[in-house]
DNA sequence: TATATTGTTACACC
DNA sequence: TGGTGTAACAATAT
């Protein structure tokens, strides 16, 4: 399930391989990946320069050369592999034999590129996209209007932190942290980490924080989607970098997918509850 | 066969 | 009005 750091690593990866090639040609193997009609998608993209590859929340956003903006979500399947062996489509007599190998089994697009190299788009559930938009209108789709603000950045402050806080002192606060439109990138898996680093219960209203759970829960934030970064991800369920690679970061997950295991940091043992229809785990006995 | 999974939306309620 | 909670939906493997 890839959340902000597994998006952010698939993103520095992807502008160190394929920022300023040119899109030679597109091949859909499952074209509902796609939301506008397919010819429309390739007619628009074709012969395009990718300027780059930038994240917003967990979308990867691909500004063309031609004013259009690729945005492509990988929702919780979603996997984006660079493979230098593919040829454009016209002398491509190897494709067929490659998409045979097992981790292109759910390849659902392929964009070549002019020279050498193709970028799959491997998506199991089918609940990924790719849409193309206008590059002016990228603030009507991913602007601060419709997705909370980026964690990371320095204008996220623990100021602003608070605020958000005290605007929805009602939320459960995992739920808060993994809401999309109150704060950008947090998902399952890193909101419950953040929680246990805090020693907060997931249940707990962001109204009833202490000040220092306030502080914590920042503190939290932060460090621990650096370090997932510099690890290249959690790799629980599929997820791979853009080179087909796993991430460290499920080494120090602490909580997460670990019921009725001992917890790390006292005598207690992990549970498992269900929140607002998904799973959350944490350590009844530390988090307060 | 029932269940698990996420972002988004619709809807009811206060 | 807007915060809040719940449910439904997309699709497929296990």
């Amino acid at each position: 399930m890839p959340e902000l750091p597994e998006v952010e690593t698939i993103k520095e990866e992807l502008n160190r391989r394929i920022k300023g090639k040119r899109i030679a040609g597109v091949k859909a193997l499952w074209s509902g990946i796609v939301k506008i009609p397919l010819k429309k998608f390739i007619g628009a993209i074709m012969d395009a320069e990718i300027m780059g590859v930038e994240r917003r929340a967990k979308i990867l956003v691909m500004p063309l050369g031609n004013g259009f903006t690729i945005l492509m979500h990988l929702k919780m399947t979603g996997q984006l592999i660079y493979d230098p062996r593919f040829t454009p489509p016209a002398g491509g007599q190897d494709l067929r034999k490659i998409l045979q190998e097992p981790k292109y089994k759910y390849a659902r697009i392929i964009f070549f590129f002019i020279g050498k190299g193709a970028l799959i788009f491997n998506d199991l559930r089918k609940f990924a996209y790719i849409k193309l938009i206008p590059s002016g209108n990228i603030n009507d789709i991913i602007g601060k209007e419709k997705l909370g603000p980026e964690p990371l950045t320095p204008d996220f402050t623990l100021e602003k932190f608070k605020s958000i806080l005290k605007k929805y002192p009602k939320r459960r606060i995992k739920q808060l942290l993994m809401d999309p439109v109150i704060i950008a990138g947090i998902g399952n898996i890193y909101s419950d980490e953040i929680c246990f680093y805090a020693g907060v219960l997931p249940v707990k209203p962001a109204g009833k924080l202490s000040n220092s759970q306030r502080e914590r829960l920042y503190d939290g934030i932060k460090k621990i989607l650096l370090r997932a970064i510099e690890l290249r991800g959690s790799s629980v369920d599929n997820y791979v970098d853009a080179s087909g690679k796993k991430g460290d970061y499920v080494k120090e997950l602490k909580v997460y997918d670990r019921e009725g295991e001992s917890c790390f940091r006292c005598p207690g043992i992990v549970k498992r509850i269900k929140l607002g229809g998904r799973s959350s785990y944490f350590c009844p006995r530390c988090q307060k």
